[in-house]
RNA sequence: GAGCCAUUAGCUCAGUCGGUAGAGCACCGGACUUUUAAUCCGGGCGUCCGGGGUUCGAAUCCCCGAUGGCUCACCA
């Protein structure tokens, strides 16, 4: 039996589908019957919708050939009015009996919303002003056998949104506009560094170590091998084999994983980018941070000058910096820069209601003070410098106070967008900061780094000082395109599977 | 993982005090050759998220579950 037969065959007998699918099922069998394709062929486009818009004065009168969906019918009896979609935008087509033909216009009229279609036709404008084609010839390109959502109210099913992304972005113009912009983002990014001299590279996904950020890993098996691999949760430590190696300055800009929960800004997927630069420092991080961040958005955008959520947002450089210290002492009032011991700094939290956890020191209730305190204040562009060593065990040390590192985030609308800091180069020192991390994961701290001997032996060859940035990519196609949710800006976020 | 909220026609939503299901769009039939959320006439759509319970009677009240949203937790 072939696929037509079947097709005839099946919508012969009764099931449970809607009325609607039946209806498209019905005419999708007649046209087989009658030898019409209805999975069409490929189709000679001369322009996007838009084009014959933008260019009506010189297209006026003269032949196109579009194609796209149909998106609105507004029939007239011997004349129909038509919208088709293509990935531009809409335009108007105005379809008449007497200029197709009585039994091709019959045939015409039988075409669902959501239906493809190809058409050729002259340029012309209604008495309403409105630019359109005159159809002339029209071919059947491919049908729909699922009804479109309200052409009014658009899919507002978060839901289904989500889910069906490829129906959201059918009828969602604004949704498709996001997208579009976090393709702009990207590559006006990469655009920016490879102007810089900056060589893009790939590193492996999936690793024997998950090293390079705190975090848990998804755990995967290599068959022939018979061994655990983990997806990588950074990009960090290949990146700097490959300072080690001479590249001197080179980026990744691609997927990382992390085996946490799920929110509005977290996925459990998610892109990140991640540069180094020898011969630079966590100075030259900020700089170039928010140079490029500035300039991207002006590319983008046109404007330094956002708005997120109703915030203003003024991205023109320099952004603010200030310590975590003062930060804390800022937002918290509170001075932790004196010589406090574990111990009391511990009493200091628990007096504050802080959550601690068993493996705290010093450092980690200096980070504690600064993520219930000020995270949330810095609305505007600000880095944060001066993280504790503990919680930094990548980062250099700060040559004047050794208990922090010359290590940045960077905060925007309350959120962390980047994290940098002048390298660690020093592999004895990098060593022992691996062995402080294996003694906070004996402690129960399972996102705690682990050792990774090869990357020390790396570094005993020698790495340049070298400056490191990361940025979360979703997170900065959130800001800039004024999104609430990191959903809205993944085309197929992580979803639980339904029933 | 916890709390709160939501889930009704293909889509967007209403549904009173517990009395047996509604609108707009879409769809079906008809009219209509410059409309544009086209208009006009006619038509009926349904596992009220799923399962159990209370009740003479449940979309509505109670319990369990599913999925989603928000907040919190987790997450540098």
């Amino acid at each position: 039996m072939n696929d037509r037969d079947q097709i005839i065959n099946n919508n012969n007998q009764p099931d449970e589908l809607s009325e609607h699918i039946k209806v498209r099922l019905d005419k999708l069998t007649s046209m087989l019957k009658d030898n019409k394709n209805p999975w069409g062929l490929r189709y000679e486009k001369t322009h996007d919708n838009l084009d014959v818009i933008t260019r009506f004065e010189q297209l006026e009168g003269s032949e196109v050939s579009l194609a796209g969906r149909i998106m609105a019918i507004r029939g007239h009896g011997k004349a129909t009015f038509v919208d088709l979609v293509d990935r531009s935008g809409k335009i108007q087509l105005h379809v008449k009996a007497d200029l197709l033909g009585e039994e091709r216009y019959h045939e015409f009229s039988t075409y669902d919303l959501g239906d493809i279609i190809g058409i050729k036709g002259t340029v012309f404008k209604t008495k309403r002003g409105e630019v359109t084609v005159q159809v002339k010839e029209c071919t059947f390109l491919t049908k729909a056998l699922r009804p479109l959502p309200d052409k009014f109210h658009g899919l507002k099913d978060i839901d289904m949104r989500y889910r069906q992304r490829y129906v959201d972005l059918m009828v969602s113009p604004e949704v498709r506009d996001t997208f579009i912009k976090r393709t702009k983002i990207i590559k006006a990014i990469r655009n920016y560094l490879d102007n810089l001299g900056y060589l893009e590279v790939e590193t492996p996904v999936m690793h024997t170590l998950a090293g390079g950020a705190a975090a848990k890993p998804f755990v995967t098996h290599h068959n022939a091998l018979d061994m655990t691999l983990y997806l990588r949760i950074a990009l960090e430590l290949h990146l700097k084999r490959l300072i080690v190696g001479g590249f001197e300055k080179v980026y990744e800009m691609s997927r990382v994983f992390r085996n946490e929960g799920i929110s509005t800004r977290h996925n459990p997927e998610f892109t990140m980018i991640e540069l180094y630069e020898a011969y630079s420092d966590i100075d030259g991080m900020m700089e170039l941070t928010e140079n490029m961040v500035a300039s991207v958005a002006n590319e983008v955008l046109g404007t330094k000058k956002i708005s997120y959520q109703g915030q203003e947002i003024d991205l023109t450089p320099p952004w603010t910096r200030i310590s975590m210290l003062e930060a804390i002492k800022k937002y918290a009032n509170l001075d932790l820069s004196g010589d406090l011991s574990d111990a009391e700094a511990l009493k200091l939290a628990k007096e504050h209601h802080l959550e601690i956890e068993p493996s705290w020191t010093y450092g980690h209730v200096v980070n504690g003070f600064f993520e219930k305190y000020c995270e949330e204040k810095l609305i505007q562009p600000t880095f944060v410098y001066g993280h504790p060593l503990a919680i930094s065990p990548l980062a250099k040390k700060d040559e004047k106070d050794p208990r922090f590192t010359q290590r940045f985030e960077l905060f925007i609308v309350g959120r962390e967008h980047a994290n940098a800091f002048s390298e660690l180069n020093d592999p004895i020192d990098q060593k022992q900061r691996f062995l402080d991390q294996l003694k906070e994961r004996e402690a129960g701290n399972e996102e705690a780094h682990v050792m990774d001997e090869d990357f020390i032996t790396a570094l005993e060859y020698g790495m340049p000082p070298t400056g490191g940035l990361g940025i979360g990519i979703d997170r900065l196609v959130m800001l800039l395109t004024d999104q609430p949710s990191i959903r809205d800006v993944i085309l197929f976020p992580h979803m639980r599977p339904k029933e």
